[in-house]
DNA sequence: GTACGCATGTAACTTGTTACATGATTCG
DNA sequence: CGAATCATGTAACAAGTTACATGCGTAC
């Protein structure tokens, strides 16, 4: 996964391992994230295998510009042009399993979230206004229609989830019954 | 992550390893998936440090029948409890490249995930249509309650991105300029 | 000159997948 | 009695994280 995502920020330009962390965290960090400890050893690997090189030219020594090869370039489109697959979900898991969680902290932890859950929304509402900014300036914006709308993509995605949640947590609301048996309870009929 | 997969399933009572993975399946396979090569050396090890134990009961002898002991419910239990996180989208990645890919394929690709899209759509509205109709049946679906949700959750995260997409292959119609380069190209501004 | 951010890297560990290998049970 | 499905397991590999270790550049 990580070799893909270094060969598609290396399509705009050549870059160092540091820049392309810090690029990942910008971009497609709503999703995605990678570290050091997996990051310089793939540039190594992607470099034995010809698919980057690196850049001499640069004045600093510490530092280490690696650019796309026309091989790494195919191999990159090949990867995209495979057929698209949904990934795991994997935080509905526990959602999944929340009939099972005691009521007080129960309630907090639904609120912790349904805050995160806002901050990212506001989050990505203003990276979006400046993204929309950006792009009225651009001479061809109709190349960037993708990377776009993985934005609203996202967007939706929170407001969605929001809601969701918003239901959810309204439904419960008065009923402070002491739940935390579960779909397996047959007891605790009470109330 | 399996460890607590199992440890939740096992809530409900006891079972094989065969049993959990198609419970797995049928629960909540539309965002999580095991295979035999996780489950079972994940069983093994929690038998070792006495989250769950072996029932000896059974008639069949090639059949193990694991029981969730105190211990593997307070570790599910804490695990429930600590704060949600938003767990990683990779499937968004590949639409974040899409500028890159030429037009014939990508076409046909997002018709291809858009058909996975409306499957699936269908496939958990049929799931839901029975699983509401026997919670009608339930003494106490209140006991349910995040189970369901989390069945709500998935089609209307199934909906929004069916409308998403929809609305992305719409922009596209009857536009056919040879795509393919992207956001880095400088060139192609033919048409 | 020192603190902070830029920059690179490795080793141990974690978690999971794929492919293989095998045997029991049940139903037609 | 043969096929499908139930059932368990392992070995090799894949992909990544965490924690550690180090050094350069620069702005105050």
């Amino acid at each position: 996964m990580i070799d893909n995502v270094i060969l598609g920020i290396l399509m705009e330009g050549p870059q160092t391992g540091y820049g392309l962390k810090s690029i990942i965290e910008q971009s497609v960090g709503f999703f995605y994230s990678a570290s050091y400890g997996s990051l310089y050893p793939a540039l190594k690997r992607l470099a034995e295998q010809g698919a980057i090189s690196l850049l001499e030219s640069d004045g600093s020594k510490n530092k280490k510009l690696y650019a796309l090869e026309p091989s790494g370039r195919e191999r990159f489109l090949e990867w995209l042009g495979e057929p698209l697959t949904r990934s795991r979900n994997e935080h509905l898991l526990k959602f999944f399993f929340y009939d099972y969680l005691a009521e007080p902290l129960r309630g907090e932890r639904l609120a912790g979230f349904h805050a995160v859950l806002r901050e990212e929304l506001g989050r990505l509402a203003a990276v979006k206004q400046i993204v929309d900014k950006e792009t009225e300036e651009l001479e061809n914006p109709e190349n960037y229609r993708f990377r776009l709308s993985v934005l609203t993509y996202g967007f939706r995605y929170l407001e969605m989830a929001e809601r969701w949640l918003g239901d959810l947590r309204s439904k419960e609301t008065g009923k402070h019954h002491h739940a935390g048996q579960g779909p397996a309870a047959e007891e605790n009929k009470d109330e």
